[in-house]
DNA sequence: ATTGTTAAAACAATCGGTTGCATAAATATA
DNA sequence: TATATTTATGCAACCGATTGTTTTAACAAT
């Protein structure tokens, strides 16, 4: 209840006959005070438990040291990866992370941006949750030169920092994979298609199917709106149960893979002799799977420490948040047993 | 680079003709301003696009609207769940969330929390790092009386809040759920000893054994100081290869379990029939590996809803933060295969 | 001794809200 | 009509740092 009382640079100044600023000064080390003065202030300063109250810094500069993050939902992989990279890179160059998950709702995530513009953070990182189609709530950052970092689930139409992966690339490698190891008949498990991410790895799929002389075929293309265990199997059922079935499936993530080889076992369905599977993301369950996954790995924690980068560079070389600067990083197929018909994988 | 210039109170109180403080108060709601004048301010604020400074705010008000979060690591299943329940709670209250993470270094723990001081957090939830043995660095919070909450991996000798599962309890269950099984020779990998949430297990798992009239066998227990992947392989390798090899085995965490589980099948010993197996977390690849793994389900997302509102409780009714209330909560026994000596399971 | 130059430190305004207290206006009471 | 009471608003200090602009002091040059 009785709160200690804080030490200021006023209390400081008052001890050491100098004045505030002297003391704000000496403890910022700033040239014009003098190597005596400033040994002596920082040391006062520690002895009397001095710490410096980074708001009251933060409204006279009238920029915070924290950066923004919103994204759907944190307790995912790929997600709690990016973010672990985001803070560790803010961290080292001394910046709060302040973080925001809309749990997929539009209506938070709108919510959400203006908490964050409120609290003058110097940049803001998003990936975009599935309810998002509009960007109008962002406009206000670019308006204060406020550079915003798109990860991953990106906007099409929206001028700012991106850091993404080749989902195009990702998608057609990814089908490719599966061709080579001889499937014929490739089905896909979509995301929702106004994402990127998803509309992207189906376009991959179709061209790869098509520049291998192979028939696309709509009824092998499940577009699901949310890609989860339940869904996976379902969907997994329904085309095992064809009467031309398919013998391979590239699933754009990791859970609706797994719950594909899961199903396909119980139904007696050989992975990957008769079905071979290759997921999306790279998640901790696709290791364990029996047989294991292949998957498409993301560098998560690369995105993370680059979209930080982004956004310290922005303001250190003082540019035009207004722009599109794009980072495109590489996946890497990831080749395990429930895609390896031909060769076997230890 | 040209920024629009930032709406304030002191500009809707010249365009409006009032003063700045009514200006405050009208959109606070305060009951001091008339009906007609709030609600003409705030439909100007609106139509101005005018946004809070909570910066300037918190200034004033000496404190700041975030919750602080200290953790070793975001991308585990476990903390980035608590982490969202802990946002989810703060965000409907109106808070913001500072996170920060350790990866389990004390250097880094001790910076994280003069970085968070400095931001001057309204409360602090901590889940301690590996290395944590001293609670110094927690003491200035307590003197400004900001609440600090221990989640889960809490400290033995510092008053304040807890939110924790019943360890001793879960160990004592997780064995006991063996014994009924028909194990006799129960292995633990356990953690490392100094963090309550591993010591606890282990004299659960010691207790139960000793109750049900087994021998305690020291060979059998295994401290890890990292409950990794590899170093599972490597202790049930060694456990298995013994000349009295264990019949199941207690591990304090899934992925040491998991490890522990694809390691016997490797080596041709059969689970659940040969070897039992139950882990602690219930994390996603519990559920994935074959035979699915028993274990122990933490209320990870309640753990963090609850510390929220023990942070929010403490400045609503204005409490003393130098006080150890503790909240313990239910954990569950999860029987999957691994552990299903008796009946089968589906 | 006088002026010029430089280094070191102080002054004072500023950032954008919040709030105790004073004041003014409106209404009620005598 | 004069006074008491209530309601609505304004005044001004404050939160704790930062920084452009003096001011003072010290020393050098003439």
């Amino acid at each position: 209840m009785k709160k200690k009382k804080e030490v200021t640079i006023y209390d400081l100044a008052e001890t050491l006959k100098y004045s505030p600023s002297t003391i704000s000064r000496a403890l910022n080390n700033h040239k014009s005070i003098s190597q005596k003065a400033t040994k002596e202030i920082q040391a006062t300063a520690r002895k009397m438990g001095y710490r410096p109250n980074s708001i009251a810094a933060s409204l006279r500069n009238k920029k915070s040291k924290s950066i923004g993050i919103m994204i759907a939902r944190i307790n995912r992989p790929f997600v709690s990866t990016l973010i672990s990279g985001i803070e560790n890179a803010a961290r080292k160059a001394g910046h709060n992370v302040l973080i925001s998950q809309s749990n997929d709702l539009y209506a938070n995530e709108v919510s959400n941006a203006k908490a964050l513009y409120d609290s003058r953070i110097c940049g803001l990182i998003v990936s975009l949750g599935m309810e998002t189609k509009s960007t109008e709530h962002f406009k206000p950052f670019l308006e204060q030169n406020i550079p915003i970092v798109f990860v991953d689930r990106v906007p099409e139409d929206f001028n700012s920092y991106r850091v993404i992966i080749d989902n195009y690339s990702a998608g057609y490698r990814a089908t490719k994979h599966l061709i080579e190891q001889g499937c014929e008949r490739i089905a896909h498990f979509a995301g929702a298609q106004h994402l990127n991410v998803y509309n992207l790895r189906k376009k991959g799929y179709v061209d790869a199917l098509i520049d291998h002389g192979l028939k696309v075929d709509e009824s092998l293309i499940i577009d699901l709106e949310t890609m989860g265990f339940e869904e996976g199997k379902k969907s997994t059922k329904m085309l095992l149960e064809m009467d031309n079935p398919p013998d391979g499936l590239f699933s754009s993530n990791d859970t609706a893979a797994v719950s594909a080889i899961l199903t396909a076992k119980e139904k007696g369905v050989k992975v990957p002799e008769e079905f071979a599977v290759i997921g999306f993301n790279d998640d901790p369950i696709a290791s364990i799977v029996e047989p294991a996954l292949s998957t498409v790995s993301h560098p998560a924690m690369k995105m993370g420490e680059i979209s930080t980068q982004r956004i310290l560079d922005h303001s250190t070389r003082n540019l035009d948040a207004n722009i599109a600067e794009i980072t495109m990083l590489d996946t890497q197929i990831i080749v395990r047993a429930s895609s390896s018909k031909k060769s076997a994988i230890k």
